[in-house]
DNA sequence: AACAGTACCGGTAACGTTACCAATCACAAT
DNA sequence: ATTGTGATTGGTAACGTTACCGGTACTGTT
């Protein structure tokens, strides 16, 4: 029923070999310009379109890339994908993409599939909980790029932001703007990310000469409602908090409408600054402080710099490629 | 330097054919068990992986389908996708998704690398400008889905939301609570979304004998900043209005700035109500009061649609799956 | 001993494409 | 007339896989 017009069906309607019908198509030489203008319109008559399939096959090449996310609807990740499908397309690629809900076993299945179609390259976020299936592609020499993520166990390119730096941004303008017992709602710690904010929170207070505090540094689970909760139940153990450092916007959010719950004043009673700047933060009331990362360019960062590792024949080699952050000043601190 | 193991470098390694291979993999009779055995063997240990594009060929199937939006980093279309995703998973598909920035060329570019990449079907949205890029998937048959959009001139499945009656959802809602001057800001009005909210806005007032207005009625383009000025436009000509009726949560949070810049108290002064319900809408200040569209289950929807097209040899006809919407009651009306 | 039936296995073609080589022809140079 | 040269064309194999068919060897029945 879904029947394609093949070179063959345009050579037996030209009345040449399908050898000349691919030279005439590719703008190869050794092809009679009459023959060959007459083979064109015969194929633009027919409707014919190259079968990218077949070329996966004869070249042992896709122009396809693969991308595996934890969740591709979370804000940040679908503005990191538009920038690689940006650039993808710019160069003729096409990507697949793949959600891991933050699962390694569908992660390590998301991987097979990737391979299994013979993807040109991969770009991944991994969850970090192990990375067997991350080496396997290591071992296949299938060029990859790790996003968002610095993987001190593996040896391949990383894209990711400036994090410790970020975290200083952060928690140093807080003690700026008179801030003293800062609390820092983080990331699961076996993030690296979740880390290197940690260091940087950890960094500016040392240079402000301020004490650290394990009783204002908590670690809870991606979601809204987990940065809500969380907050919720500091406000009601009493503890004394003037500044809050959230991990990602979503988690400030969720911390703010605790505070204004509790009837809070923000910034007055407690400031708050998020990461990541996603396009909501400027709506929300108060808008929010946020350290800004550029999605859209990360994402087309990773994408050239796996078209490198594509194009070369070398081995993968650790390679990392950090970006600047910078914090936005808004109301909420 | 890229090499994958093949069926054939399986059989050397366990001393047999390529087609006892295939069997073996393929859990067909006609093969001992011990030779079955051996073969699986000795392909776990090459780390022998199916290669798909092969598959592909051989069976003019790809069991991967082609998405086409808008823009994939817009909250709307990057949650339904992760329904698309999700059931394509399960049903050991893959999604390449692209996006065409509203662009009429880019949108038949794209179409024309789908068709090339011989995608098993599509589920487009789109830019609604012309449709012979879409005529030409009618005629080549290949199973496609329209997705959040009606479209009068082709007979194609659609899938999309009921929003007639959202647009009256919304209307009557801002009426009951005593409000008389309602502002549509609609979207461009030759999207049939548009058309359709339109609608259901007239047949509210109509319902609630209150006399429809030019005047309160604007068209514009995507985008908060467009709602934004439009509507710091309205408050300095001097319009009265004590209600608005936004086209889309994003078009409402614009809407929102402006108001609180100008004074306005909001539900008091003007009441507003949003559609879509994206999941930031609970979040702003004051907490958006929205028509709500179930996105993953839309994706959801779109996916097993498409895939029944896909199993059926029959040609495609129209069919139009229309979604429930519901109100969901917040803060700003 | 002869035959049929069955279990198992391998050869070949095909999917659509292009690279490589060989063939043909016209024409010019010897 | 012969040879060489260049322009144009076609034949074939190959990419990895599986369907189809044909073969071999063993079993059991007569």
């Amino acid at each position: 029923m879904k029947k394609f017009v093949t070179i063959r069906d345009v050579a037996n309607a030209a009345g040449v070999s399908i050898n000349t019908v691919s030279r005439a198509l590719n703008d190869k030489p050794d092809v009679n310009e009459e023959t060959k203008e007459k083979v064109l319109k015969v194929a633009r008559e027919l409707g014919y379109v190259r079968d990218a399939t077949a070329l996966s096959l004869r070249y042992g090449l896709t122009r396809v890339i693969g991308v595996i996310f934890e969740d591709s609807s979370n804000p940040f990740f679908s503005e990191v994908f538009k920038g690689i499908e940006m650039k993808a397309r710019e160069h003729n690629f096409n990507v697949i993409l793949m959600n891991t809900e933050k699962d390694y076993d569908i992660e390590e299945d998301a991987i097979k599939t990737m391979i299994s179609r013979r993807v040109d390259g991969l770009i991944i976020t991994p969850t970090q909980e192990r990375f067997e299936d991350i080496e396997s592609l290591a071992n296949l020499n299938i060029p990859t790029i790790i996003l968002g993520v610095h993987f001190k166990e593996l040896k391949l390119p990383e894209v990711h932001t400036d994090d410790v730096t970020g975290g200083f941004l952060a928690t140093d303008y807080l003690i700026k703007k008179g801030r003293k017992r800062i609390v820092l709602l983080n990331g699961l710690s076996y993030k690296s990310v979740a880390q290197m904010r940690f260091e940087g929170y950890v960094n500016a207070l040392r240079d402000n000469g301020i004490k650290y505090l394990d009783e204002l540094v908590y670690e809870i689970p991606e979601g809204v409602e987990s940065a809500y909760n969380k907050t919720k139940e500091l406000l009601l153990s009493g503890l004394r908090f003037d500044g809050m450092f959230c991990f990602n916007d979503i988690f400030a959010i969720g911390a703010i409408e605790a505070l204004k719950e509790f009837g809070k004043r923000i910034p007055e009673d407690v400031s708050v600054v998020g990461y990541d700047d996603i396009s909501y933060a400027k709506y929300i009331s108060p808008s929010l402080t946020t350290v800004a990362i550029d999605k859209i360019l990360e994402g087309q960062t990773a994408f050239e710099l796996l078209l490198e590792s594509v194009k070369s024949k070398a081995k993968m080699t650790a390679k990392e490629i950090v970006l600047d952050v910078k914090l936005i000043e808004r109301k909420s601190a």
